[in-house]
DNA sequence: TGTTGTGAACGTCTTCACAGCC
DNA sequence: GGCTGTGAAGACGTTCACAACA
């Protein structure tokens, strides 16, 4: 039993991914041992950051030493749930949605689509990757065949509301929300958006809200 | 020496992208008038928190009627800088890159891809949407002439700092990389990530974290 | 000595409650 | 009366500084 199996903060989870990935990279070049340090820098992290995101998990490092990769890496996995592999289903196969099907990145994270699914006949049928794109008629049955627990959602903002009330009363828990709007779930469903062209637009924000003071006093930041 | 030049909070610049584009649905659905309420429950938000938001731009409603939906919109279309086209250009048409090239998100939001580059030969000179795929040695010469400002970087992990360098030598000022690697940027370079990967882990972390507290009280909360 | 783990200070974002104005 | 604008309070996340320990 753990300890405390206390909520660890959103913002932690996200960042115990990408050291996850970089002690991957660590062990595969045969490292054995990390600082907190380094290992901050390659996460492009501040090192008193990372040592309070692993203090969530309890003691992982010893004093004096640093952090021993492969144990680290095997308790990120095991919280993370990154060992189990999780049915996703994938709706709406345009061109984000075809790239996202076909994204490496996913499967050798414990994630794999198992359906992907479109309304538009001309979709129907065509194979991506190892699978066939599916009527989004059979939607409920797939997902309670397939027992999938995430979905994701490439869809025109327009039908992406219907769909995500189909993908909630079919069981899924979790859906990634790429469709501009907003989507209302049931409780007990979490979504998460990702919204391309709000990144793009703070982006271009906050580099033109610098231009002006380039002229006087120049800002000396720094990016990571 | 401004004590408080005009720094909007990232976060609510984010939103303002949000509420831009529920402004205009609604324009373009005859609506003259909007409230808080209204125009936060389309968006997503809290109304307290939207209204802080708008104040950052001075006053811009009317007490006891709301908001002008074509004035707050052309408002948010000025401070946002969605008027004028920026240019960008996109480095690595691999499926995601091909698929960011032809989002029809952007193009309506200021944004103009005004180059896409590949290293590979057998990318280079396929037609995506009105462009054709270049060789990335032509970078630095297309950016300088095109004065474009904001580069896409969708390559592989491994080359995702060259390029990085070698747009921010050739004067690119804001960066977004969808590359799963820390990017170090000279200062005056703005560089944002958006990590899928990490997205989908996070869910999935919610998600299962969720699950063990099923079996005895249901948490009873709010998706949005 | 060198590095982890952590309490405390700091800054940021969010939420609340209400004053101010139409 | 209704709705906006905003100071104050609260929650959250980050950073610092140092104690604990191999």
């Amino acid at each position: 039993m753990q300890p405390r199996p206390r909520s660890i903060p959103e913002a932690t989870v996200a960042r115990l991914a990408v050291y996850l990935r970089v002690l991957t990279t660590l062990a595969d070049g045969g490292r054995s041992t990390v600082s907190s340090g380094e290992l901050a820098s390659a996460a492009g992290v501040n090192p008193a950051g990372l040592r309070k995101d692993l203090s969530h998990l309890g003691p992982c490092g010893v004093r004096g030493v640093g952090y021993d990769v492969g144990a680290l890496r095997d308790r990120l996995t095991g919280v993370l749930g990154v060992g189990s592999a999780r049915a996703c289903v994938l709706v709406g196969i345009g061109n984000l949605g075809s790239a996202l099907a076909d994204y490496a990145g996913f499967g050798t994270r414990g994630f794999e689509f198992v359906a992907l699914f479109d309304a538009s006949p001309t979709r129907i049928g065509q194979r991506i990757g190892d699978l066939e794109v599916r009527a989004l008629d059979d939607l409920e049955d797939v997902v309670t065949a397939t027992g999938a627990s995430i979905g994701v959602i490439t869809t025109p903002a327009e039908v992406a509301q219907s769909v995500c009330d189909r993908l909630a009363a079919a069981g899924v828990r979790s859906i990634l929300n790429f469709a501009p709007v907003p989507l209302a779930a049931p409780a007990g469903v979490d979504v998460r958006k990702v919204d391309l062209s709000v990144e793009l637009q703070v982006l271009a924000f906050l580099g033109q809200q610098r231009v002006p003071a380039a002229a006087g006093t120049a800002s000396v930041g720094e990016s990571a």
